[in-house]
Formats: structure tokens, sequence, C-alpha cells
DNA sequence: TATTAATCCTATCAATTTAGTAGGGATTAC
DNA sequence: GTAATCCCTACTAAATTGATAGGATTAATA
């Protein structure tokens, strides 16, 4: 299951790419038009800043921006982010490998084997998939 | 994260598919051989039996054998069992579909789009493998 | 400079899920 | 009849999720 956190995430991502107008865009207004509730909202976009995805500015008429264009935002690298590994195993993860426990040798063992395959096609998809693609209206 | 739920049913099922001597296989084994906690693996087989994919003796030189040939038993059908939908959200599931509260046009919404792809070519893979190339030692 | 509107930060919490454990019942081979 | 095996229910500790609460900090502007 995708988590409330990342599924918010993508959706405050994808608002704030539609809404380029080079002001920053309030935590209160993507909060409302897509119906997250708010500080639960501003501790996600402030995990997007704190990646470097986003960008922000404090104070009176502050808000959130997208670091880089639309374009250049993976989607590997907002969910790695927010939902963690791509990798459904650590032993097959690319970023935070770790050996399992149980399970003598990896090569021998099903469950990798399948896993690999997985994260590799999961990979393809995201990694040719941007938040412009997400952004755009045009079906 | 693949739960370890899935992950041991995974293991079992590969143990029993290697192991085919027409005998049924035993739970006890199959924990001790693939360091299994024997409880828990009996309550994961239990649910593949009553999914169809396993059949079971009881009593004395009982135990677990497939109810198919390892080529025609898919991913798909072991990943529902153990793990749930394939789907990462509900409103892109082809078997448990649930509309998403927040969001009131499924077309637009990005998150949608993204896990539509992420869907299906998490369906491609889990579609085109079977027990049987799980079991299969050479690589 | 005082006010207001923002982000930033820490702590807490209820509900759910996960990964088991415990204990015994039912069935079958020998 | 005894031992081995699956079957079933109930319980539980720990982790994770999806928030909420309360305020600290910062900046624009009247």
């Amino acid at each position: 299951m995708l988590s409330k956190k990342t599924k918010y995430g993508l959706k405050a991502l994808t608002y704030i790419a539609r809404s380029e107008e080079d002001a920053p865009v309030q935590v209160s207004a993507i909060a409302k038009n897509e119906n997250i509730p708010q500080k639960f909202l501003e501790s996600i976009l402030l995990t997007l800043r704190k990646a470097g995805i986003l960008g922000s500015k404090k104070g009176k008429h502050g808000g959130y921006y997208l670091r880089y264009e639309p374009s250049e935002i993976k989607m590997t690298d907002v969910m790695r982010v927010l939902e963690g590994p791509i990798a459904m195993v650590p032993c097959v993860s690319l970023n935070y490998y770790e050996k399992c426990d149980d399970c003598p040798d990896e090569h021998k063992c099903s469950v990798h084997k399948l896993m690999v395959e997985v994260r590799d096609s999961t990979l393809k998809v995201l990694r040719n998939t941007s938040l412009a693609d997400l952004s755009n209206i045009d079906l």
C-alpha cells in the first residue's frame, strides 16, 4: 500500500507544479484544494524541502516552490524520500542493501529472484516518469 | 515492504515445488530448512490451502502438496493471496477497486496516473512468472 | 514597531498492522 | 492406542501510520 504521506506529497507536488506563477504556494492553499489535513501536509512538505526537492520562503507571503523544473524531478527521487526504498525487500535494494538473517545464499533465494524483477520493472517506470508527466492535464 | 508472511509463503512454495516426491511435505521440514517460525508458517500454509493453491493431508505422514503444476501457479495469484491487492492504491486495483474519499476526479489525479503505470508493470512481471521459474536452481 | 501570516519544530497519541506465541482439537498411520 | 500431523482460535508485543497540539521563528506591511 502507498502511504497517505506519499499520496499527499505527490498531490502537493503536482499542485505546486501546476500553479507556477513565480510566487510560492502556501500549505493552506494546497491542503484546502487537495483535501489534505493541513498539519500533516506541513510535515510532508518539510520532508520534501529537507530532501532538496522543494524550497521554501518563510513569513508573510511565504510558501513552497520547486527547486527544479518539473521535468527534472524524477519519481524515483520523490518515492525514495516519501515512501522509502523502491525495493520490496532490503536484500534487493540498490541504495539500502541489507542481508536477510534467514537465507544463507541470496543467489539461490527464490524470493530474491522475483523481487529483483519487480524492482527493475518498477524502477523503469519511476525513472521514466517526472513531475511534468504527472502535472500535464491533457490525457 | 514485502511482509514476512509473503516472503515465508514464497519460500515454502518453492521448497515444496523442489521436493516433489509424491509425498506431502511437512510444515516442520519447511520451517527447519528455511528458518521460518513453525507456528507462523502453519498459519501461512493454511491460508494457501484455503486459497486453493496447496492441498493437505492430515495425520501421520501428512503434509502439504501443490494442487497444480509449478508452471501453472502464477505469482499474481500467490501475491494476491498473501500480500493482498497488487495495486498500491485501491482506486487502481483491478480486483478490489475502491474510490478515494479525497480526489473528486480520478482521471485528473496525478497519483492515480502514476499508480496505474506501476501496477501494470508489476502485473506484467508477476503474470509472466510462475512457481516453476522461482524453483529452478539453474541461473 | 506591532501585527499578521507564514514556515518550522517537537512531542504526543489512537488505531492498525505485523509477526509472532500459546494451547489445544481433529485426523490419520501404524 | 499412540504418535505425528494438520487445523483452529485467541492472544500479544512491537512497530508503523496518520494524524493532532502547541508553540517558536521569520518576514512583509500598515
